[in-house]
DNA sequence: AAATCGGGGAT
DNA sequence: ATCCCAGATTT
């Protein structure tokens, strides 16, 4: 196995990185977040509840990642369960938390590892679907104790900081992190790298006053810390309009198995989107015609952001003769559910406008 | 190197 | 509204 350090070999001696690991580890043993997946030794934590864990972690806050990550453990609590399980039952157990290719990739890999055991080292995890090199490297030093520093959000900022550098390459960040790693406590090291900039080093109004290692910091030298790093340009989000179909009603309705990379392998009401140079009705005649369907009333539109793209969606009650199913047991995406929730809304709509038009209303 | 892939928290 | 979140994969 073939690990940075040797082959650069032996970073020099240098005080300053061992007063640095002696500061920040010691706030860390004080201070450090007792998380669900910091269970077992430091070094030899589960493998299964760190992976899952890591992947479930990406791009997503931890504070929100903790409800789902208790659903998860609880629907699959082994690899064995969720390699035995249907990709439809591990995309329920996702649901709502995005990024499915997650989910996917996941399943994909509990199969593999179901068959050949966990791996044991970084490569064996890197080589698996879904774990690029954050992922592996926390597993190989959370579980394994391998001495591989972590790059994701945290540390880029955190060592941005540290350095004053305010456009860190990630191969900068990669190279600044291998070297301050503690080899001692490879997994520690990490976990508090990750915490710090959780809870202390965050990105608007760090509390440096709090930071155990302010006395190490560039930034912060410079009187400016919020400043690091340099915020990153984002493309703007694409505008969409598409129609959809409620065939049935919250409970019982016609889904669609969604295919490709947007919200592939979730259940959703049949969609079409609207073309450039196209009107609702247009995408509403190749609904029509793909389900054999009767468009009715609109229920309404739904509004719903996803980062790179602005969703417009209008919702047509249809009636077709096609098969229902249980809306209860499938894994739906968040648009999807607000498009459930315009049918539930018009039936208290209308129930409210019966009550009051009765004459048993006003008893 | 840049785009794509969800959804929500914090400010 | 903007930036970001324990990133990975595809283009």
């Amino acid at each position: 196995m073939t690990l940075p350090v040797s082959a650069s070999g032996p970073a020099p001696f240098s005080p300053e990185v061992g007063a640095l690991r002696r500061d920040l580890l010691g706030w860390f043993d004080r201070a450090g977040r007792d998380l669900p997946w910091r269970l077992g030794d430091e070094g030899r934590r589960d493998p299964y509840r760190v992976w899952v864990a890591e992947i479930l972690l990406q791009q997503t806050q931890v504070a929100r990642g903790l409800g789902y990550y208790e659903r998860f453990l609880e629907a699959f609590p082994t690899v064995q369960a969720l390699a035995a399980a249907p990709q439809d039952a591990v995309l329920k157990a996702w649901e709502g938390c995005g990024y499915y290719a997650r989910a996917r990739n996941l399943h994909r890999a509990a199969a593999i590892i179901d068959e050949q055991g966990f791996p044991q080292d970084y490569a064996g995890w890197l080589a698996l679907p879904g774990v690029g090199p954050y992922t592996a490297a926390a597993v190989s030093s959370l579980a394994l104790g391998e001495p591989r520093a972590v790059n994701d959000g945290n540390v880029r900022r955190v060592l941005s900081r540290l350095r004053a550098e305010a456009h860190p390459s990630d191969k900068w960040v990669q190279e600044q992190a291998d070297r301050l790693l503690d080899p001692a406590r490879p997994g520690a090291w990490n976990e508090a790298v990750m915490d710090l900039g959780a809870t202390i080093c965050v990105p608007k109004s760090p509390a440096c006053d709090r930071c155990p290692v302010s006395a190490h910091c560039a930034a912060y030298q410079l009187g400016q810390p919020g400043d690091f790093p340099a915020p990153k340009a984002r493309p703007q989000a694409r505008e969409v309009r598409a129609v959809a179909l409620l065939i049935g009603d919250a409970e019982y309705a016609v889904l669609e198995k969604r295919e490709g990379s947007l919200l592939g392998g979730l259940f959703g009401l049949p969609l079409e989107e609207i073309g450039a140079r196209e009107t609702a009705a247009d995408a509403l005649a190749r609904l029509q015609a793909r389900l054999g369907a009767e468009v009715k009333e609109c229920l309404g539109t739904v509004q719903h952001g996803m980062t790179h793209r602005r969703l417009s969606v209008e919702v047509y009650r249809a009636e077709a003769d096609r098969p229902r199913q249980p809306v209860r047991g499938a894994a739906l995406s968040r648009l999807d559910h607000k498009a459930l929730d315009v049918w539930r809304q018009r039936q208290a709509g209308l129930f409210g406008a019966a009550l009051d038009s009765s004459p048993l209303g006003e008893a």
